[in-house]
Order: structure tokens, then sequence, then C-alpha cells
DNA sequence: ATAGGGTTAG
């Protein structure tokens, strides 16, 4: 007789004095284990089995012969056995045997289902849960408290919104949302779902709570960026003489973290300590990112260095504030730390990583993390794949961002966004509007960033329609308007030359008193030439007490520069610091110098930036030498560019000014010699295109453009236009033709800029009277400036083009920002 | 007999 089978028989008998029986089971080896056939043991009761099940619980050998002695002996129908047997074996991950006792049930009683339940859970089975919720509800089975709070724990995690409800439902009415454990299931759900008000409600009314149900409702306030509003909750807590978990503690630093209440933070640090939590991982992880998070890495550090045991997320947290804070060389020295330590990584630390190299456009870096990835067969992690679509598109390695994108099967909103923004910001607008329409397909419901950025493409295209479709989907899908998408719509506004809208907009939404929303607005009117009511909107900001920042000032200085309003704008950047506390920076700097150089102030500009507090940033030149190439001052302008190149700043438009610096002096050897460098360095001088939209088509003409089909009426038109404009007084300016041929040739390469053939499409293509819209991706020369006021005279056509620059706006002959240049 | 809240990363 093996000693198994003895352990077992003993234990039968002494099973009618159960409390006794404390059998020596260990020792049986389960390859001995004698089959339940020669254990003839008959007419036992089930409370017999049922303590059996609980002292073998933990071997599936014996559980499985206790099984079939329960069957032998036509125990098995008692559900409370089922129910046991079930949890028996799902707790020892064999949820196989566990459904096999449950589908043997010919009608499972509400014991049996919320044991099956409960297995589901325990072994990531999750959706199978709502299928047996329904079941239940079909059959008429009962449903208690443990199956509403299992089944919702289900549909928490498995984002199963209408089977959620139902529950809550069927809970409401039979009262169990007053039960504590229940009730504080359903705020959970609720909160997750981001139904905050609701879960409120519940809350309220439970009438006895615990610090579980504390910390979920203050977690959702924490979820909603209800900063504020959930240290009041915390606060009411505490003052009801509950002592907070760890899990509370996390919720409140992730609070002060998050919303930047440095103070706050540092009590609920010392609070920590107080409660004696200050060697708990968990917590102190928490403090790691909450000090990252206020951008105090160093104190981040320090509760890290200080952490007697750490965990990957304590690690991984510590790497991603420094990535967070800009500390790339850190984060990479803590990678390091970590590997050296012997524990492994995983995809939430490469994932910061990735992000590192985003930030710093390395792409080099990039695609080692990528290679790792891929060997490590993390490529399907959903959050890292998405990170490394942002890091190819942040480094300009666009199509590879497509084709990991494409490979990509589980995608969310994200991952969409990051897709839709990088083709966005690498110039394929039209692409990333494309994408739009793809993700409408899959019904992937956008956010507030996938909004802006898709604002952006509109605006960066320059297209009305799209533009104003893209705001009237928002509106129809009844997404929130909040400043950011106000802003960008503001901007898409003004870019599209329709400056009223947007400053219908503006006037509309003026009263959530925002410094981004002015913001746009100032740019707005100074790309209009409106520099005076840009200075307006300013002056309102002032009034309002709105606390103007960096970019304000940026945007101010640009519409004075834009209008050429230079003692205004040397006055608002003198007050910048004195009056707003706003430090100037390159940028304003680069402003400023443009101000004067495109006034003409050359020698004022060039002081400037000798007088400048640091070492002259490349935007800050480049403006001055711009200004000498608009005044004709070769010399400064050649001495500009040379410090320009030397500085070993490859940027074909410096060339390209130079060149033309010397062609505009006739210097045609110096010409050919800048334009050879560019030929040696593989830089390109970028082609000048206009784009116009007729009829929800964008139409694009190059110089001296004949693929379009009916370029020959638009070269006829044009010739038309050139007798009447030069008998109205026109006389061209051939300065602007930087080639070296004769005069009448100049003429005709002046006719054939990309600008005047997209005005006379425009003209053959669209109605009397109505506005053209020319978007141009470089300056409009000063000649197509000039001539294209004669033709709105002519024609009496509104015309509006947008270039790199700025807007220029033709009404009858005049130009409404006074010619400024 | 059975129980609910959780820290990092796009």
């Amino acid at each position: 007789m093996s000693l198994s089978y003895f352990i077992l028989r003993h234990t039968f008998e002494k099973a009618r004095i159960p409390c006794n029986c404390r059998p020596i089971y260990n020792a049986a080896p389960s390859s001995t284990f004698v089959s339940v056939h020669h254990a003839p043991f008959f007419n036992q009761a089930p409370s017999v089995f049922s303590s059996l099940l609980h002292q073998f619980s933990n071997t599936l050998i014996h559980v499985k012969s206790i099984h079939a002695q329960i069957i032998k002996n036509w125990v098995s129908t008692e559900s409370f056995l089922a129910a046991k047997l079930i949890r028996v074996y799902s707790d020892l991950g064999f949820l196989g045997h566990a459904r096999n006792v449950f589908d043997q049930c010919s009608l499972p009683e509400t014991a049996v289902c919320n044991a099956m339940i409960a297995g589901f859970l325990r072994n990531q089975q999750h959706m199978e849960v709502p299928r047996l919720f329904r079941m239940m509800g079909s059959c008429d089975i009962e449903i208690n408290s443990y199956t509403c709070m299992f089944a919702l724990k289900a549909c928490t995690d498995l984002l199963d919104d209408e089977v959620g409800m139902e529950i809550i439902r069927a809970a409401v009415r039979r009262g169990f949302h007053l039960h504590l454990y229940v009730g504080s299931s359903m705020v959970n759900f609720l909160v997750k779902r981001g139904y905050l008000a609701d879960a409120q409600k519940v809350f309220d009314a439970m009438p006895e709570k615990d610090v579980v149900c504390w910390n979920s409702i203050i977690g959702g306030y924490v979820q909603k960026g209800l900063f504020w509003e959930s240290i009041q909750m915390f606060l009411e807590m505490i003052g009801g003489g509950l002592r907070p978990s760890p899990v509370t503690m996390a919720n409140l630093l992730k609070a002060c973290g998050q919303s930047g209440l440095k103070k706050v933070g540092m009590c609920a640090h010392s609070y920590v300590l107080a409660l004696g939590m200050g060697n708990d991982v968990f917590v102190l992880t928490s403090l790691v990112d909450m000090y990252s998070n206020l951008g105090d890495t160093g104190s981040a550090a320090l509760v890290f260095d200080s952490m007697c045991s750490r965990s990957l997320i304590s690690w991984n947290a510590m790497i991603s504030g420094y990535v967070q804070n800009g500390m790339i060389p850190e984060s990479y020295a803590l990678f390091r730390r970590l590997v050296q330590s012997g524990s492994g990584f995983d995809s939430g630390t490469l994932v910061s990583l990735i992000r590192g190299c985003s930030q710093t456009s390395d792409l080099e870096n990039g695609r080692i993390l990528h290679s790792c990835i891929i060997r490590k067969e993390l490529e399907s992690h959903l959050v890292l794949s998405t990170a490394i679509v942002d890091m190819y598109s942040k480094c300009g390695a666009i199509k590879q961002a497509t084709i990991v994108f494409g490979r990509m099967g589980k995608k969310n909103v994200i991952t969409w966004t990051a897709m839709l923004v990088g083709l966005s910001q690498n110039g394929y607008a039209e692409d990333a509007l494309k994408l739009f329409c793809q993700m409408q397909e899959e019904k992937v419901a956008a956010n507030s960033v996938t909004l802006v950025s898709l604002v952006h493409c509109c605006a960066h295209l320059g297209s009305l329609t799209k533009g104003r479709t893209v705001h009237a989907h928002f509106i129809r899908h009844g997404y929130a308007f909040d400043a950011v998408i106000t802003s960008a719509l503001i901007d898409m506004y003004a870019k599209c030359g329709k400056i009223h809208s947007a400053e219908k907009l503006f006037n509309n939404e003026f009263h959530l008193k925002d410094v981004i929303l002015c913001n746009s607005m100032i740019m707005g009117y100074g790309m209009h030439g409106h520099g005076r009511y840009a200075l307006g909107v300013y002056s309102r900001m002032i009034e309002e007490r709105l606390k103007p920042n960096q970019t304000t000032f940026v945007s101010l200085l640009t519409a004075c520069s834009h209008s050429g309003l230079v003692e205004e704008g040397k006055a608002l950047f003198h007050s910048m610091e004195r009056d707003h506390d706003v430090r100037p920076q390159h940028k304003h700097y680069a402003c400023l110098v443009d101000l004067h150089s495109r006034a003409g102030r050359l020698e004022e500009a060039d002081e400037l930036v000798k007088q400048m507090p640091f070492q002259p940033s490349t935007d800050v030149l480049e403006a001055l030498l711009s200004g000498c190439r608009t005044h004709k001052n070769t010399n400064m302008g050649i001495q500009i560019a040379d410090r320009l190149i030397s500085l070993d700043y490859l940027n074909s438009g410096i060339y390209v000014m130079l060149s033309n610096i010397y062609a505009e002096a006739r210097k045609w050897e110096s010409v050919n010699y800048i334009r050879g460098l560019m030929r040696m360095q593989g830089m390109k001088k970028i082609p000048g295109y206009s784009l116009i939209e007729v009829g929800n088509k964008v139409y694009t003409f190059f110089a001296s453009d004949d693929s379009h089909p009916s370029w020959a009426d638009i070269y006829q038109l044009l010739e038309n236009l050139r007798l009447e404009v030069e008998a109205e007084g026109y006389i061209p300016d051939t300065s602007c033709v930087l080639r070296d041929v004769n005069e009448p040739m100049k003429v005709k390469l002046l006719w054939g800029h990309s600008e005047r053939l997209a005005i006379a499409f425009g003209l053959l293509s669209t109605p009397c009277g109505s506005l053209i819209k020319i978007t141009k991706n470089l300056r409009v020369c000063v000649d197509c400036h000039n001539v294209t006021k004669y033709i709105s005279k002519i024609v009496q056509r509104e015309i509006i083009v947008r270039d790199a620059n700025r807007f220029h706006h033709f009404v009858n002959g005049k130009c409404s920002c006074n010619d400024f240049w």
C-alpha cells in the first residue's frame, strides 16, 4: 500500500471528526499515488469531500482523486461541492478542469456561477465573464453581491461598457450599491469610464466608506485632472479619521506631481514618512515620479538612491524622469546601472529611452533600440511601437514610421495621432488628412491632440475648404472646444486668409481668458499686416490682467516687424523683462533684429547683434542677412553669410540668399561659385510653387509651368493682363530676376512666376467677383507684389497671397499692408 | 466558502 493511499484512507476515516485530522500529505510522491479505483469509500457525506478538498487544495492529483470519489459517491450534484471544485481547480491554474465541472452542472446555482466567474478572473480570462453574467440573467439564476462585484471587475478591465452598465443597473435594483465592496467596485468602474459625477453619486449614497472606496474616488479626480478637488477629498478622508493606505498616498503624490503643486507635494512627502511608509517601494516610486513631474530630478534621484529595494517600475520611473526633463545622458547612465545590476529591463524602460531619441532627433540610437526591440520580440507592444512611430517621425524618417505603423496589429488613438502628427510635421499634410479619414472608418474616436494636429494640417495646406470641413466635423461630433483647439482654429482661419473668421472665434471665446488664445490672434493679425490690431489684443490682455508669456512677445514683435512698427516693437522689447518678468531669449532678439533689418535700419540691427548677451544664433544672423538682401547691402550681407557658413550651418536658404545678394550686385562669378558649393554639398534650392484651391481640389504651379491642361489659356490671359497693367502704368522691376540674362528675357521670366500662373488659373476657373486665394511656399517677390496690385484693380477681384512669411491682401489696386516689405 | 483600490511608459 502506497503512502498516499494510506494517507487518503486515514483521512477518510478521520473525516468523521474533521477538525483533528492533520495529514502529512507532503510526504506523498504523486507518481506512486494509487488510482481512485482502489479507494472503496462509499456513502460519504458531501461535507467530508468538502473538507478533503480544503485540505488537499494545493495538489492537483489529490484534488482529481477526490473529484473522482465525489462522482462515485453520487454527490457531484451538490452545488457547494461543484463550487468548491471549480474554486480549487481554478486556484491551481487548471481552468479547463474547472470549466468541465461547471459544464456538468445542468443548472448551476449562484454559488457555482460565482466560483466560475472568480475562476475566470483569477486566470485572466475576463472576456468569458460578460457572457456568463448574461446567461445568469436569461436563465433566471439569482444574482448576489459577489456576482455583481466579480462581474463588474471583469468589465472594468475589459472596457466592456454595455455589460458593465447592465450589472450596475441590476445591482442598484437589488440595493447592492449600498454594500461596501459592491459600491466600491461600482465607483471604480464609473471612474475608469470617466463618469466621475455618477461615481460621486454612488459614493455619496454609500452608508459606510473605507480606505479602498476613498482611493477609488480620489483616483477618479486625479485621472480627470481635477487635482485640487482630489486633494480636498483626501483632506476630507483623513478628517474623518481614516488612515491613508499606500494607494491613497500614491494618488495624492500623483496629483501633486501633475498639478505642479510643489509645496503640497513636499508636505505629502513628510506625511508619507510620518505614516511609516518610508520603506514602501510602491509609495517611494510614486515619490520619484512626483519629483520628476515637478522638474526636480535632484530630489527624485535622492529618493531613488535612498530606496533599499527597487522594483523595475522604480527604475523606469527614474529613467523616464530624466528623459522628461531633457537629461538624456543621465537616462542612459541609469539604464547602464540597471543592466549592470543584473535585473532585466522591460518595454517600459525602452519606451522612455525611445522617447529620449525622439526629443533629441537621435536617429542612430533610435535605430539601435528598435533593433533591440525586434530581437526581444517586443514589437507587438502597443505603447512601445507607438513610441517608435513617434521617434521615426520626429527624426524625419517618415518612411520608417509608416512601415512600423503599417505593421502594427493593435492601434489606439495615440498611435493614430502619432502617425498623423508625424505626417503633418514632415510636410505630408494631405496624407495626414487621408489618414484621419481612415481612422474614422476604423471607428477610432479622436482626442484633442488629434484634432489640433488635424487643424494644423489644414492651416499648413492653407486649405479653407478642408479647414472648415474639419471644424464642422468637430461641431457635429460634439467635441469639446478648449482653448488649445480654439487657438489652432484661429491660427487656421488666419492662415487661410479668413482673418475675420479668426476674429469672430477669438471674440466669442475671449471669456476663456487664455494666453494662448490671445497669442494666436496676435500672430494672425501680424501675418495679415495688421500690426495695430495685434497691439490692440495685447492691450486687452493687459486690461484683463492676463500674464503675457514668451510666445506672446514673439508674436507681438513679429507683428510689429511685418507692419513696420519699429518704435512700438522696441518699446515692447524693453518692457518684457521690466514689466512682465519675461526674460528675452534668442528668438526675441531674432525678432528685434528682423524688425530693424526689415525696416532698413541695418546699422542698428548690426549693433543689436553685437550687444546681445549671448552668442547670436543662426536665426538672428539669418534675419540680418535677409535684411541685407532686401535693402541691397552687399558688403554686410557677404560678411554675415560668411559668418553663418563658418558656423557649419548647413541650410540651403543661406546659400540661396548669398547667391541672390551676389546676383543683385551683378557678381555672376560669385553666383556661380556659390551654386557650385551648393552642388558639392548636395544641397538643392527648394523650388518655388504656388497653390490654389478650386472646387475642393488643390492645384500646384511651378515657375514657367506648362504641365496644366489649360496652360495655353493661362499664358494667353497673362499676356493680355500684361498689356493692360502696362497701360495702367506698371513698370517691371527686374531686379528680382537673379539670372544673368538680358532684359526682355528677365521680363519673360517674371511673367512665368508661379503665383501669376496660379492667379491666372484662378481668374479662369472661378466665378466673377469671388475671392482668389493663393498659397506660396517661398516669399513673393517685389514685382509679383506690385503686379498683383494692378491686376486686382483691372479684374476687380480681391486677391490674397499667403507666402512663407505673411499675407498680401490686394483690393482694388491697393495692398492692405501698406506695401511694407 | 468566495471579495473591492495601485506606482512607470506613447
